[in-house]
RNA sequence: GUGAGCGUAGCUCAAUUGGUCAGAGCACUGGACUGUGGCUCCAGUGGUUGGGGGUUCAAGUCCCCUCGCUCACCCCA
């Protein structure tokens, strides 16, 4: 402990808790499958072009959240600080678009970002990424919303809060942001030093400033649906139209805007009230302008990212429940030296057999064997010793009840291999 | 990057105004019960009190630096 720890910001998941992600990625894993998405792995580092042009040069992400390095070969790549870009160029480079459309997939894996961690906020964090490319209709951003909100419901999780907006396009945009400037600069001695600084670079952050004064203000702004262009107008009532017809729960806010520049139309989260100040388990949206930005064709697209660290903190602090925990079903306990072999054939066939079993393997005595099964959690124990052997039986006991039955040595594997099997329904 | 709080055994925490203060519980190992767990009792393993420097006769306890953790700002999943 002396020297070397984990760096910074990053975590190991240790089996206490690892299964109960399992748990998670084996749920969305059938939703994926139930919703119609291919599931993808993506490589974890790319040029640092595809973020610096996907995400925004002036973003906070790309400005200064990036874990870069130049590998030995002089190239500059970059460890993913999100899925999307990554999506959307495997897409482009694997020709999607000549496939139906639009291509609906997911993926899921860490994403890092040098950031100050707090609670919910690592430096390596997980994510589950659903992206359908190639498409503009507004029901495919109800189906991805809706997924989202479908994970949610499968775990169980409570608490939730459902956002969405539009954050407009090119052509729209512009106009909601000079106009929006326009109220601002009313106020603009009213507002905090960070709003001033943002005034020029980027109003539209304004609007979801936590200081008092900055929602005093901006509580009279001007709302960004007043200053959609027709398409925009009529994409985002078709959104609500159909979260509405799949009894969605949701709210519009129109303080939400998007920290990442290639968002346009639709733009939507997920807070959990159970985390702290980092409350957003899922945000997402459109981004018609991506594909476009990292040089390719213009393509639209939808997708949302999950977070699966402040998923597992809100299941747990709404103590839900995680599937079960795996254990071991059987220890096979040796009584006497002269046993062991026969102890090993048994454990292995055991196993063979797709029956959970272990073994002691130091020499212990019967009592502290006895003992690692009770700890193990294990459901039977099986005692061997000469004298089960001369019989060619094995002394089978229950832990539960602690009743305990010879069964012939034939019969022992294929017994409790049934058991194992109704036990696990 | 900024601010605040905190760093004592694997875990949770004790240790009066600096003076046997390096401890307890849990966990682990062994024993009481020489072939049987969960209860009880006993014993044992385990810490250079995050690291470095300073003040002092004496520092876990005070001061400085450093590293780390936590929460918040910021930003987002």
């Amino acid at each position: 402990m002396e020297n070397i720890k984990a760096p910074r910001g990053v975590r190991d998941i240790l089996p206490d808790e690892s299964w109960k992600w399992a748990s998670i990625f084996e749920v969305t894993r059938k939703i994926a499958e139930d919703f119609g998405y291919r599931e993808v792995h993506l490589p974890i580092f790319e040029q640092t072009e595809l973020f610096s042009r996907g995400i925004g040069e002036t973003t906070d992400v790309v400005e200064k959240e990036m874990y870069t390095f130049s590998d030995r070969s002089g190239r500059s790549l970059t460890l993913r600080p999100e899925a999307t870009a990554s999506m959307v160029r495997a897409y482009l480079e694997h020709g999607m678009a000549s496939g139906p459309q639009p291509s609906k997939l997911w993926c899921t894996g860490p994403m890092m970002r040098y950031e100050r961690p707090q609670k919910g906020r690592y430096r390596q964090f997980w994510q589950l990424d659903f992206e359908a490319i190639g498409s503009s209709s507004p029901l495919v951003d109800v189906e991805v919303i809706a997924l989202s909100l479908e994970i949610f419901r499968r775990l169980g999780l409570a608490n939730l809060e459902v956002l969405v907006n539009s954050v407009g396009c090119p052509a729209c945009r512009p106009l909601y942001r000079t106009a929006l400037q326009d109220y601002l600069r009313m106020h603009f001695d009213s507002l905090c030093p960070t709003c001033q600084g943002r005034f020029d670079r980027n109003p539209l952050r304004i609007l979801d400033c936590k200081v008092e004064t900055c929602k005093a203000i901006t509580d009279g702004a001007p709302d960004v649906r007043d200053h959609l262009c027709e398409e925009c107008r009529d994409h985002f009532d078709e959104v609500l139209k159909g979260l509405d017809l799949l009894g969605a729960k949701f709210r519009i806010d129109k303080r939400l805007v998007r920290g990442l520049d290639y968002y346009t139309k639709t733009a939507y989260e997920v807070l959990s009230g159970d985390l702290g100040a980092q409350n957003a388990v899922c945000g997402g949206g459109r981004y018609d302008n991506l594909a476009e930005a990292i040089g390719g064709p213009h393509t639209p697209g939808v997708g949302f990212a999950a977070g699966l660290d402040r998923i597992v903190l809100t299941m747990e602090q709404q103590r839900l429940g995680f599937g079960t925990e795996p254990s071991i079903f059987v220890m096979v306990v040796v009584a006497e030296e002269s046993a062991r072999d026969e102890g090993l054939r048994l454990l292995y066939e055991l196993r063979k057999a797709g029956v959970p079993a272990d073994m002691d393997t130091s020499g212990k005595g019967v009592k502290a064997q006895m003992k690692a099964a009770g700890t193990a959690k294990s459901n039977f124990v099986c005692v061997l010793g000469s004298s089960e052997i001369e019989k060619g039986v094995v002394a089978v006991k229950e832990m539960a009840t602690g009743t305990q039955a010879e069964v012939a040595r034939g019969r022992v594997v294929a017994d409790l291999a049934a058991r194992a099997g109704s036990a696990r329904r």
